[in-house]
DNA sequence: AATGCGGTCAACCGCTGTCTA
DNA sequence: TTAGACAGCGGTTGACCGCAT
């Protein structure tokens, strides 16, 4: 007795079900996709606004590709590793449809795998060499130093967005039209300071760097770090240089179609989600699903 | 057919950076 | 100038699935 019932509304946790992704695709589409906490209390999910948020990004925009990493994507998300470490936002802007969460975990099973193997391997004939060969003797920093003065296949003359170039990924949807002039400022900001914080960030090292120092050179070679985007080897420092393409995002996301480079929705659920676009209906739906 | 194991991926958590009043 | 709110990011977890035994 006494104790007063405090009747807070449950924050959803866990799996969204289709009613809901029906739901949010209908309120982005009404508000855009930047102003989570307002979508996340309008919209009637109980859910918080990064759930709301992390669920359209990963999973609902209409620029998501889906299925298997193909070997260019491999070798780029290696690559951009290897220079960037673990900064999976920025590495999957160059990614289009592939988004952050999905190259962390890519990277994590594949490179973990590799990583083990190429363990195992080293085991088994590490008696002849004490050294290994591909990685610097200087261990930790080795990566970094070779980052910036080994040559490596550029990706900047990749068909891809290029976030450095104020090109837009499908992590910049449109949604946040009054600020597009700050955002372009802070974009040329991080032109400028990109490279400065890449050195700085390359003073530490991850876990993954460490796999990367087992792994990068062997894995390069097994994806055939051939020429691939039409490329001669330039220092990675040209990467952030910015000879972009003219790539760009439509302004509504949920028109987006990224037909350039085959990038398409074949999911049912852009289909709804044009319709939602065309009758916004939101707060009565459930029962006409 | 049942069980165990490893891989994959969606989702959450906590921290940081940015914006705004 | 500052504090609170919010968005974004990276790390981690846990459920699910397929394969091997």
């Amino acid at each position: 007795m006494g104790v007063p019932v405090q009747v807070q509304e449950e924050i959803r946790k866990g799996p969204w079900t289709e009613q809901e992704d029906f739901q949010l695709v209908c309120f982005v589409g009404l508000f855009g996709d930047r102003r989570w906490d307002f979508i996340a209390k309008v919209s009637g999910l109980n859910r918080t606004g990064k759930s709301c948020r992390l669920r359209w990004v990963n999973y609902l925009h209409p620029g998501l590709k889906r299925g298997k990493m193909s070997p260019q994507e491999e070798r780029l998300v290696l690559e951009l590793h290897a220079k960037w470490g673990n900064r999976w936002s920025r590495i999957a802007r160059k990614l289009p449809g592939r988004t952050d969460n999905e190259i962390k975990n890519y990277w994590r099973t594949h490179m973990r795998k590799k990583a083990q193997e190429k363990k195992r391997a080293n085991n088994s004939n590490s008696s002849s060499s004490s050294s290994p060969s591909p990685s610097r003797s200087s261990s930790s920093n080795s990566m970094k130093s070779s980052s910036s003065s080994s040559n490596i296949t550029t990706v900047e003359s990749l068909p891809f967005p290029d976030s450095t170039t104020g090109v837009e990924s499908f992590y910049d949807t449109g949604g946040r039209v009054v600020s597009a002039a700050k955002d372009d400022q802070k974009k040329a900001d991080d032109d400028g300071q990109e490279k400065a914080r890449d050195d700085q960030e390359k003073a530490y090292y991850s876990m993954d760097d460490i796999w990367k120092e087992i792994v990068l050179p062997e894995v390069l070679n097994d994806i055939n770090m051939g020429p691939f985007y039409g490329t001669e080897l330039v220092g990675v420092n040209d990467i952030s240089e910015g000879n972009n393409n003219n790539y760009s995002c439509p302004a509504d996301p949920l028109m987006t179609v990224w037909d350039d480079h085959h990038y398409y929705c074949s999911d049912s659920l852009w289909k709804m989600d044009e319709e939602a676009n065309k009758a916004p209906f939101f707060f009565g739906y459930e029962g006409s699903l």
